[in-house]
DNA sequence: GTCCACCCTCCCACTGTTGCAAGGTCAAGC
DNA sequence: GCTTGACCTTGCAACAGTGGGAGGGTGGAC
C-alpha cells in the first residue's frame, strides 16, 4: 500500500527532487516516515501529486496550485472561485502570448529584410544597434512589465 | 563626454543593477573607473547597452546577445550568421507560443465547461484531479522539455 | 561642515528545476 | 557475515534575470 519516494515519483510523474521540494515549501504535506527515515506514500498522496503535476502542466504557479489544492480539498467551495482562478491564469497566458507574438513578428520582419548571405550588411544587427527599432506591428513593450509564466520550466540550457 | 553609471542607465534604458550585472558576467566590458572607483561610460558604451536592451526586448538570452555583440563588432561577419541566429530564436518563440497556446486552449475549454456559480461541482478541479486531462487540442506536452524564454523577464511576483 | 544624491561592493529574494556530494538503508547474492 | 548496487537521506550550488537592501564612500551645492 505505501511506497517509497521513487515509486511515488514514477506513479505521479513528479520527480523525487520536486516531491521533496514541494514538501519543503509546504505545498505538499510532510510524508510519513519509516523508522529509518524513508518517506512513505499512499495512493492518496500520489493523486495529490498528480493534481500538482496536472496544474503545473497547465502553467499554474506554485502559489496558484496552493490555492487550487485548497479548493480541491474544500468540498463546499463554489465553482465560481475555481473558475475565477483559471480565468486569471488565462489572462496571464494571453499577456505572455501577446508579448511573444510581438517579439516574433518583429524578428520575422527583420529576418525577412536580411538577405542572409556572405555579405556583412545586415538589417537585423542594424536595428538592434540603432534605437527606433521598428516593431513589426505592436508598439514594442518597453522592457520590464508584462509578467510571464513559469521561469523554471523554460530555457533549459539552450545557450 | 563620460558619465556615471546612473546617467548611462538613463541614456540606455538598462538599469544600473543590470549594467553591473552584465559587466560581472562578461557580457559588457569592464568600465573605466575614476580615482574614487566610479564607473565611467562614453556614448560608445551607451550604444552597446542600447544594443543589449534591444536584444533583450526581442527575447534573446544573455548568451545569444553575447553572440550578437560579437557579430555586431565583427564588421566582416556574413549576414547569414546573424539571420540564422534570429531564426533559431524565432523557432524557440514558436515552441513557447505553441506550449502556451495549448495551455490556454485547455483552460478555456475547462472554464467553458464550468458553470462557475455557488455550487461546488467543478470540472476544472475534477480534470486536475483525475489524470487523463483531456487537452483541448494538442496532446499535452508531458512536462519537462520545451525550452522557453527569458525566465527573468517573466512572472514578476504575480504570486 | 553638513546634506543629499549618487556611487561602491556584497548578499538575499524570487521563479522552478536539476546536479552533485557525502552519507545511511535495504535486499540480494556469495 | 560481507559486499554490492539501487535506493534513500540531507544540504548546497547552479541556472536565468531582475530587484531590493545593507553598510559605506564620494561629489558638489549650500
Amino acid at each position: 500500500m505505501s511506497m517509497n519516494i521513487g515509486e511515488a515519483a514514477k506513479a505521479s510523474g513528479v520527480s523525487t527532487k520536486m516531491i521533496r521540494h514541494y514538501e519543503s515549501v509546504g505545498l505538499f504535506p510532510k510524508a510519513a516516515r519509516t523508522a529509518s527515515g524513508y518517506r512513505q506514500y499512499t495512493v492518496r498522496e500520489v493523486s495529490t501529486l498528480r493534481f500538482i503535476r496536472q496544474s503545473r502542466d497547465l502553467g499554474f504557479s506554485i502559489e496558484q496550485i496552493r490555492a487550487l489544492l485548497g479548493l480541491w480539498q474544500d468540498r463546499k467551495r463554489p465553482s465560481r472561485t475555481v473558475r475565477a482562478l483559471a480565468q486569471a491564469h488565462i489572462a496571464e497566458l494571453e499577456e505572455k502570448l501577446k508579448e511573444l507574438h510581438a517579439m516574433k513578428a518583429t524578428l520575422e520582419h527583420l529576418v525577412h529584410c536580411c538577405h542572409g548571405d556572405d555579405r556583412p550588411d545586415c538589417p537585423i544587427i542594424d536595428t538592434l544597434a540603432h534605437e527606433g527599432a521598428a516593431p513589426a506591428d505592436a508598439e514594442h513593450p518597453s522592457r520590464g512589465r508584462t509578467a510571464g509564466l513559469q521561469p523554471g520550466r523554460t530555457r533549459r540550457r539552450l545557450g
